[in-house]
DNA sequence: CGCGTTTGACCTGCGC
DNA sequence: GCGCAGGTCAAACGCG
């Protein structure tokens, strides 16, 4: 399969096809050369940017598990089928969220909205605390968590819940900032 | 004064 | 039912 090949395998973010964060996103399912019903993985294009994560990749059943991510191509996890169908059904309950991680000496990612923060945590095992924000956009609930890795410190897990209902604040350009910031590193 | 952060208390879900 | 851990609330506070 020729993203084995592909320059930027590996990165380490979650971002469904249909958040309004990268609404020009491409997903798609992959699946085995040799049995198109074994699937193997999600290959995201945004413009010239790709990227591809495999089903077996550590990386990729960390990011299931304590991540949650949902949905892809409008599928839900358990309609692509890994045998772990109740886990997945339960899992689609939760609202809409995804996450991806960033190598920043900042917490806060300029993403063009603006946010309020309105706890903070400290997570059991890890070294560094867990940081709630809100949207302080009137009537958009949507939130998300920043978390920093204990085992790398440069490295910031930011976890988005629910869908703006509102344009983004600031001009645009935004997302293409967070590309930028955005570093993708040797799997863990 | 308005907006955002801090932080301890409180709530809730889950495993035992 | 109990205890733990994660998530949220809200009063106090800081800053422009």
């Amino acid at each position: 399969m020729e993203i084995n090949n592909h320059p930027t395998l590996s990165l380490n973010s979650w971002i469904p096809a249909s958040s309004n964060f990268a609404p020009n996103m491409v997903m798609n399912s992959l699946y085995d050369d040799t049995n198109s019903d074994r699937f193997v993985g999600f290959k995201r294009e945004i413009g010239h940017f790709s990227t591809a994560e495999l089903k077996d990749h550590a990386l990729y059943n960390n990011a299931e598990t304590e991540l949650g991510l949902v949905a892809v191509n409008g599928e839900t996890k358990a309609s692509v089928g890994t045998g772990k169908k109740k886990a997945a059904e339960k899992k689609i309950r939760k609202p809409s969220r995804f996450a991806f991680q960033t190598r920043s000496i900042v917490d806060i990612l300029d993403d063009g909205y603006r946010w309020r923060k309105y706890g903070q945590k400290s997570v059991k095992n890890k070294q560094f605390p867990r940081s709630y924000y809100r949207c302080t956009h009137h009537g958009c609930n949507v939130k998300k968590q920043v978390q920093r890795l204990c085992r790398d410190e440069g490295v910031v897990v930011t976890t988005y819940e629910g869908r703006h209902t509102h344009p983004v604040a600031k001009a645009s350009d935004n997302f293409e900032q967070i590309l930028n910031q955005m570093q993708i590193y040797p799997p863990l």
